[in-house]
DNA sequence: ATGTTCAGGTTGATGTATCAACCAGGCCAC
DNA sequence: GTGGCCTGGTTGATACATCAACCTGAACAT
């Protein structure tokens, strides 16, 4: 009985948060789409990959890395196999095998990447300049904190 | 040549960014996901139905107020009237249906506005804090003037 | 050695997002 | 009126996300 029709100055605040994002992240999205032709979850997946010194690591490790589950990630693999980007090691330890980086999936990561950051930095940080980007950054952390104390909280693992 | 591994102070702010919104978002996904058996999707859909006084809208309207693409919209739109959020209704010029809120969908949404807005301010809006959130809704405020510019530079509608 | 357990990975089913192709009905020209 | 157009909506195909069920092979116990 009323939420409906009067948002408060702190919901409009919030709104234009929600939509900042969803715009900054479509554009960075449609831009690598277009121009590159991956998808967020491949640049993930390859930016990963590539800051690990041997191109290559265990899917848990990458898993651990960008936070995915691991059906998610295993779905993505497949699909990153057969464009060539990725390939499946088998290991000693056959259970487990490992990512590595193609040189296809090289080269697109490194055509992709400058320009990606070209673009973060003109659309996001120096928007914001030093100063604000390092109380943007701060009060991102508090959320990060409050998320982690309530996430401990609902299931105590 | 190096961007590989040393990011600057500038590069792991944004990740910080990166990585909040990612997590609140799922946060809140997973919640109206939970307990009330909605995705954000249906969530969005709903709230902006709720905002217009007849509870009932053109597509183009709803459209409009979401972003979406027309065939998002008409796709989730045939996902919700299965489910018996939402349904069409015929007007005099037959190209253009409205659609409106169900009874079900208006409990729906009314059952779970309440929560999740408790949500956003024990998450959000709290921690940040007046001060705080005013700078930084201004700072999404002036990123978002910032790719309307480029936006519109690129394709000069 | 055999079987039990178990962590980690794969698979399948369903929901969601995006693109391209198509369709439908009102509009205008003639 | 008849025919072409144009806007907006739907449909289909594919990629991605999520959940549950399943598989696999090493490790340990007996």
């Amino acid at each position: 009985m009323g939420w409906e029709q009067d948002l408060g100055e702190a919901d409009r605040m919030w709104r234009t948060y929600i939509e900042m994002a969803k715009h900054l992240n479509s554009h960075l999205q449609q831009h690598l789409q277009r121009e590159y032709d991956l998808s967020a979850a491949d640049f993930e997946v390859l930016v990963r990959l590539t800051e690990s010194k041997r191109r290559e690591m265990p899917v848990a490790e990458l898993a651990a890395a960008t936070q995915w589950e691991k059906s998610r990630l295993s779905h993505q693999l497949t699909r990153m196999v057969q464009r060539g980007l990725v390939e499946r090691v088998d290991t000693d330890d056959r259970r487990y095998p490992d990512v590595r980086l193609t040189d296809k999936g090289y080269a697109a990561i490194n055509q992709a990447v400058p320009e990606h950051t070209k673009m973060v930095h003109a659309l996001f940080i120096d928007v914001l300049g030093h100063e604000r980007l390092a109380g943007f950054a701060e009060a991102c952390a508090d959320v990060l904190r409050t998320l982690d104390e309530h996430r401990e909280h609902d299931c105590p693992l």
